[in-house]
DNA sequence: GTCTATAAAAAGATAGAC
DNA sequence: GTCTATCTTTTTATAGAC
């Protein structure tokens, strides 16, 4: 627990960089083993099996999203406009997690599928008290969702979303905020 | 062209079915002629490959696509009710070839990720010219892309979603029009 | 902990009969 | 147009050496 090993860190890492890149069809237990600089054996040392290497990206999500939950509280700028800001992925680790994730969920994994309900809950559970009503909080949740879409989409195929940024975003943000103040 | 086989828009659908059903890894060469009660040979006669099923099922998209823009110009109750009303996916043609479109996409299909995108420009063109600005815009946008987004994840794996229905619903067109309205 | 070798199953595709 | 039979490649997993 306290210091699990680097090379299974790794396998992890090249696990979700391929599932983020190429999608959930291209990581095959082959292709991660390769990419970690590992042999398949090594790769199977570590993670017995194909659904052992998908619960322990879940498991990361999962931590990864209890360290967010405390940044969401303590942000400076206020809740909503915080989550909806990061809601637009960068590529730090939830961000890819949440990726990676949500492609095994597509692929049909539903320990993926339960384990994105959770996290939406949990983020729900963050930004309600900080809304006027119901009308509010779904309309901060599906906004960020949608965020969440489009950047589920660029990853793998396409040049660039034409997603908010810059002062456009900081638009956004307002515009949101004064629709759903309390 | 005016009259396709009949059993090639049966096997169309049962690819359809499985991708919404059970996610890209199951929707095999196999499992599609099982369920749409053909011989694998049988299928290949009508798609040569899979790329070609896939192809087939992005045109199906397209078509379903144009339709949808004129259902959207000629909306009764303004086209960003009807827009965000119809982004909650009822099980209708076009909302089962967006769901199994986009599961094509995160399992890797660049061409697939192309339609997409598309189609969310296509779209964005129709909402425009009804909304104040490019942040209401982004706005409506967004919003639509993550009610997209949550059937997307309900449907393979879970019950059902939290997403807003009946009076709940009305309460959020009604916050988003008045803050996108021009 | 990591490797090679190999088995076992599944997936995509071809050939040719009917 | 649809079928059966077969082939190839890919993918997952096992066994056992180092």
């Amino acid at each position: 627990m306290s210091r699990p090993p680097h090379a299974r860190q790794g396998v992890l890492d090249a696990f979700e960089a391929i599932l983020i890149a190429d999608g959930e069809r291209a990581a095959t237990m082959d292709a991660v083993a390769r990419s970690a600089g590992v042999s398949k054996g090594g790769l199977l040392y570590h993670f017995a099996s194909k659904d052992a290497l998908e619960a322990a990206l879940i498991e990361r999500l999962r931590t990864l999203v209890d360290q967010d939950l405390d940044d969401i509280a303590a942000a400076p700028e206020g809740v909503v406009a915080y989550f909806i800001r990061s809601s637009i992925m960068l590529g730090n680790p939830i961000d890819r997690a949440v990726t990676a994730v949500s492609r095994l969920a597509q692929g049909g994994s539903a320990a993926a599928g339960a384990a994105l309900h959770e996290v939406r809950e949990r983020w729900a559970g963050a930004v309600r008290p900080h809304v006027r009503d119901d009308a509010a909080l779904n309309l901060v949740l599906l906004l960020s969702d949608g965020l969440y879409f489009n950047n589920l989409i660029d990853d793998t195929s396409m040049p660039a979303a034409a997603l908010p940024s810059g002062d456009d975003l900081d638009a956004l943000i307002a515009l949101v905020r004064a629709a759903t103040a309390p």
